[in-house]
DNA sequence: AGCTTGTTGAGGGTTAGCCCTCATGTGCGG
DNA sequence: CCGCACATGAGGGCTAACCCTCAACAAGCT
């Protein structure tokens, strides 16, 4: 069975290389970065693709983005996503967006290579395949809601940015958009994470202490 | 050449074991985690232990701590510390502790094999190896220890303050001080955290991550 | 077709929070 | 006594970031 593997850590991504061949797994071919894996891909299509989610340039979602135009070009290519952290939001986009062979794993949470093995032959023949701690989290965020899913996917990534203590300028250069787009996207978001004017209040702050939570 | 690997994520372990393996080295032991190792270090000391900073049971800094006591049972046994992500204060920690046959080394940021394995004879051998990008941030970082130790007893209050999101009004009535003497304060915290104005910056939301950093 | 949501952005107005200079008082150490 | 660090705070000036209303377009759903 081949599969495709990409992520820019080197070191991991040729050690689960190695790992996958002694499984008897034919490792066609590997990739740094998303351009590089969608070549791969739409050269030579294999039985499933093992993807780190976040790669370059952004190191944001561009493995999902991938994975998406993987499906679209290829839809029979299994799509293993892995991850270093947690994130229920990748998750709900994976199971959403994808109907079968789809799989999402944490890579600190792989435990079993054999396991491991079976995961990427279940993806592969269409199974999906989640990591049991995201189905708990899943299920249990249902109750509890997280009030960053309130956000839409523009404002997170706006969100991301004040988090990482960028001005609204440099908002609006790296993201292209007018410094009106970026103070209404600023107030939908303290609207949406509840955060009304208070004289107490540094609003922004308490914005991006939010999203440094929910992380 | 012998060599003992610690890391947790078992995918990350056996695939570096793999390419060690193939790089010549003969791999003695695997653990999961600091007391793992320590017992394979003890029944048999290898040349070189790679070892993961961040293990179980707290994540913190397990594998150091283990790093350090092998060198006092074991002082020729090569320590290589491999982490996540860039953390200046392991490595100091690191380099004023062990003064020969360390090294430290980003996982992400290994970018050739053959310069990896390289890397492990060198520790191996008694030679210091670390990351370039960490050099760089040590020499930059030579004077400064925690940033927050510049702060007077008061700047720590008033952005312990900040840090949960308080707007200078409330400082000013919490601290029982005048507006301009609140200013005055988070002007001397920008200045000893050293964040000069920069277009790009939201300067507050800096410091109010500094300091969560630190704590 | 109508409605809703999301994205983008204009026009206009306001102010909290920044910036600078200057100053006083206290405590400590040489 | 002098110098320094810390704490406090005044006067004055500036602007990034906030606020509001309004609007256009696209996509999806009923």
């Amino acid at each position: 069975m081949r599969v495709i593997l990409a992520d820019d850590a080197v070191l991991f991504r040729e050690g689960t290389a190695r790992i996958l061949i002694e499984a008897g797994f034919r490792v066609t071919g590997q990739a740094g970065n998303a351009a590089e894996l969608l070549d791969l891909v739409r050269r030579d299509p294999p039985a499933v693709a093992v993807i780190d989610i976040r790669m370059p340039p952004g190191h944001a979602t561009e493995g999902i983005d991938a994975a998406a135009e993987i499906r679209r070009i290829h839809p029979d290519v299994g799509l293993l996503l892995l991850s270093q952290h947690v994130d229920t939001h990748h998750a709900m986009r994976l199971m959403t967006e994808f109907e079968r062979g789809v799989g999402y794993l944490l890579k600190d949470r792989v435990s079993d290579l054999a396991g491991f093995a079976g995961d990427v032959r279940r993806v592969a023949n269409g199974d999906c395949v989640i990591d049991p701690e995201l189905v708990a989290r899943l299920v249990g965020r249902k109750r509890e809601r997280d009030p960053l899913t309130a956000l839409t996917e523009r404002e997170r990534s706006v969100l991301a940015l004040m988090a990482q203590g960028r001005s609204n300028s440099a908002l609006s250069t790296e993201l292209h958009l007018s410094a009106k787009t970026i103070e209404a996207h600023v107030r939908s978001i303290f609207t949406k994470l509840d955060l009304p004017p208070g004289v107490g209040d540094h609003r922004r702050v308490l914005a991006v202490l939010a999203f440094l939570r929910s992380s």
